[in-house]
DNA sequence: AACTATTTATAAGA
DNA sequence: TTCTTATAAATAGTT
């Protein structure tokens, strides 16, 4: 539908390629649109442009709710199981960042579309191992935070018992608030401090 | 485009609109990969019918890389806030969890498509709350932890310097072990226990 | 950003 | 569904 037929190609003249790509992006959002209200259905459309550009239109429901449709039913299709596998081929994050910063420095013309799109899905998938290490890291903190609350709770008790022995007493007498009494939000109960001095 | 214009408003008469809908669907699927071709870029299109059926297609890139793409640039944008506020509107866990098991147990033709499709919506909500959640408990704990820590020690010092008033000094000449250098998982250095007993 | 010659998509009919 | 075909709509190349 123009002047001449043209071949499912690749267009290889820039200028030529983004007025197509405008055109056609256009006249894509507008069919769905259409095929959304004649049809009473959920339409779509996520666009990522050779630049890496991302252009998007939903019409019935929003972008989430159709994107959530279709996580369901895709749920156990790789996603988790996949992303140990990617943790092992990608880079180290450091060392991604590292060449990232690298390209940054390099003058334009140099970097490839090829390289930038590399780089990018090396970087989305570092997000994704990003968040679970997240959840990993918190649990470590929280296991190491209990370990040094055993022992400092112990070398308490240590001491005030030695205090018992040596018969130095009449001095805490009004310190029995110090004693608190501490819930984590799991709900344990944690025995009080220094119950030999109350 | 056919042998008349069509107002853009939902088709009535369903077999017509069905017909449309198969017809337009692929045509809005072969227009997003003539695109993605001519023009060098990754389309994701998702079609969910007025039934609920779900279509999709990809070209360019996979699908889920795509989805990742539009998640990663809306990553803020709502789910989170979106998310309190979901979690007001539906039904508590437990309740949610006590129906669906009575669903299962009714004869299959009694229940509906819309009320499993609605059950599996208040479900995949429930997950992404309890996930959410999941992250503020765990940032609790952490916090929790951390003023106990910080108790204990300022009890331990505070016994530690009674210590030296009272003159009890001897019987800890071996104990030096016991003040042990800690580092939590940031790597922040947490002061030695006990110094004024080295 | 407009124009317009053509191609392409599709509505209705079979 | 599939095919046919008249017609509407999209768009390639041009200005």
């Amino acid at each position: 539908m123009g002047r001449r037929k043209v071949e499912i190609k690749r267009i290889e003249k820039k200028s030529s390629r983004q007025v197509t790509f405008s055109k056609r992006r256009n006249g894509l959002i507008e069919k769905a649109r259409q095929l959304s209200i004649l049809c009473e259905s959920s339409i779509a459309v996520l666009v990522v442009s050779g630049s890496g550009k991302l252009y998007n239109s939903s019409s019935g429901d929003n972008m989430s709710k159709i994107i959530d449709r279709y996580e369901i039913q895709h749920a156990d299709e790789q996603k988790v199981l996949d992303l140990e596998e990617k943790a092992r081929n990608y880079l180290p994050h450091k060392e991604l960042l590292e060449i990232v910063q690298r390209k940054l420095e390099e003058p334009i013309d140099n970097v490839s579309v090829d390289s930038l799109m590399s780089m990018e899905e090396q970087l989305e998938t570092a997000l994704s191992v990003t968040r679970a290490k997240k959840t990993e890291l918190m649990m470590e903190d929280l296991k190491s935070l209990q370990e040094k609350e055993k022992l400092l709770r112990e070398e308490n008790q240590f001491l005030a018992s030695q205090f018992l022995t040596d018969g130095a007493k009449t001095f805490l007498v009004t310190e029995g608030e110090r004693g608190m009494s501490l819930e984590n939000s799991s709900g344990n109960k944690i025995p009080e401090t220094l119950p030999l001095l109350k």
